[in-house]
DNA sequence: TTAGAAAGTTCAGACTAGCGATATAATTCT
DNA sequence: AGAATTATATCGCTAGTCTGAACTTTCTAA
């Protein structure tokens, strides 16, 4: 049975790498429960545990919820190094900014 | 600064001048449980309905369930970077997250 | 003022979320 | 092969979701 949350789930956790365990770890969840989401269709799961998994998994609630969006790994890599480069330190990103700028001139 | 829930959930819906009635019959749900969401603070709203809610409200459910983001008044120049990072070539890209990773502060 | 409409409030109850425990099968190592 | 790790699957349980209907308060027009 596959169903569009289940995939964008476990799609996304594979691309990071994580066991059931890792992410249930740090979605503050449980591995039986995060299978289920995966493999099972629970009807209703909660925004907080859809949150929180969301937030791991570098991606929005509103991406895991929508049924219509279709499974975008590689934007959601982006996404998730987004996040990471914008808390970073602001020397650091400007390093990095350069970095991009010398990278992306033949594009 | 960030409105719990249920504030969120009244404040636009007086905002658009909806009754309960009216954004539960928008919303799929019933009146009765909007008005929960609003006063009595279930601690486990679906995330079907808090997406159909914050659609109907014209928010995101990101927005409606994350207690603890404030509205970040957006790094234009981040934005402005990601935008470029974003379309490069996946070789580059990768490099560039690649050095974010030695640069990276956090942890 | 007051009848009726419209809005808000409350609650019983059927159904479910989500966890821990447990068991077994697949995979991935030595 | 044997061991360790991971994935698959089910069960029982407490606490919570969510609705329909009934009830109460507030608004509005005559």
């Amino acid at each position: 049975m596959s169903t569009p949350l289940g995939d964008k789930i476990r799609d996304l956790r594979k691309a990071k790498g994580y066991t059931l365990d890792k992410l249930a770890e740090l979605a503050d969840s449980s591995k039986s429960y995060i299978w289920e989401l995966e493999n099972k269709n629970p009807p209703r799961p909660s925004a907080d545990k859809i949150s929180k998994i969301a937030a791991v998994l570098g991606v929005t609630a509103d991406y895991l919820i929508d049924q219509t969006a279709t499974i975008k790994v590689e934007d959601a890599a982006d996404n998730a190094f987004f996040r990471k480069y914008r808390d970073m330190d602001p020397a650091v990103k400007d390093k990095i900014r350069r970095m991009a700028d010398l990278l992306g001139d033949d594009e």
